[in-house]
DNA sequence: CAAAAGTATATGCGTATACATCTAATGTTG
DNA sequence: CAACATTAGATGTATACGCATATACTTTTG
C-alpha cells in the first residue's frame, strides 16, 4: 500500500475490502454449514484447537487468537462442546480457567472439513 | 498475491486478513455510534445515497453496491428513515421498486461523519 | 489475614443479519 | 387476455454477536 494514499483511495479501498470479505466469509460459511454442519467460526476453533499443543487452549487463549469477543468465544465452544466436537473442563491450577480441548470426533471433523475451507480460499485467491 | 501460494500460506492469510477486518469493522462501528450515532453499514448506505445523481437510488440499486442482503437493506433503509435521514416514496415507472433519498439531516450527519471514517481507515492503514 | 482490586468465564439482553416466505406489481406466452 | 413466471421489496423466524453485568476465583494491599 502506498504511504499516504488520499482517503478516497483509502475509502475505495475498504468498501472494495468488505465487499470480497462478505463474499469470502458467505461462501466459507454455505459450504461449510453445507458440506459439514460447521460454520466458518466453528472451523477457525477447531483449526487453533487441532494446531495446539495437545488439542488444548485455555478459553483465555483461544480468545486471544480466534476473532472473536470473550462472549461469543465461550457460546460457540459450548456449542462446539454440544456437537460434542471440544470438551471443557476446569482448570487446576487456576480455578477460573476453563480448558478446550478437541475430541477425536472434533479433529475428524476439522479434517473432513479442511480441504473444502482451503477450496473456497484458493477459488477466491484466483478470482481476485 | 503469488500465483499459486501454498494452502497454508493462504489460510494463514485468510487468518489475518480475518483478524484485521473485524479490528477495523469494530473500530469503524464504535467510533461512529459514539460520535455520530450511526453503524458502519448505516454510514456505507449514507455515503452511497450522498454520492447518487440525485441522492436518490432505487432499493435494489442500493443493494447491488452496499454490501448487505435484500432484507438486511430493507431494515436499515426502513431504520435510517425513522431516524430522519432517508425517506422512501414509490417509484411511479415501477409500482414494485422503491426509492430511498437522502434528506439534508442525513447529508449532515453523513459530511459529519465523514472525516471520523476517513480518520479511523487511515489509522488502520498506517498501523499496518 | 481481611478487604479490595483484578481476572476468567458465563449469561441476560438488545440488535443485526441471513434465509425463507409473503405480497404486490410487472412480463411473458399460449 | 388469462395463466404462469419473474421481480422488488417487506417481514417472520432463527442465529450470532457485542455490551454490560454476574459469578467465581485469585492476587494485591493495608
Amino acid at each position: 500500500m502506498a504511504k499516504a494514499p488520499n482517503e478516497e483511495q483509502l475509502a475505495t479501498e475498504w468498501h472494495e475490502l468488505m465487499g470480497r470479505f462478505r463474499r469470502l466469509l458467505c461462501s466459507l460459511d454455505r459450504e461449510l454449514e453445507s458440506k459439514h454442519g460447521i460454520s466458518a467460526s466453528d472451523f477457525e476453533v477447531l483449526q487453533l484447537l487441532a494446531e495446539a499443543p495437545k488439542g488444548k487452549l485455555r478459553l483465555h487463549e483461544l480468545g486471544e487468537h480466534a476473532h472473536l469477543t470473550q462472549s461469543a468465544l465461550s457460546r460457540l465452544v459450548a456449542k462446539l462442546e454440544s456437537g460434542g466436537m471440544v470438551e471443557r473442563f476446569m482448570c487446576d491450577d487456576d480455578r477460573r480457567s476453563v480448558f478446550a480441548t478437541i475430541t477425536a470426533a472434533g479433529r475428524k471433523r476439522y479434517v473432513q472439513a479442511r480441504p473444502t475451507q482451503r477450496a473456497v480460499l484458493r477459488a477466491e485467491a484466483q478470482s481476485v
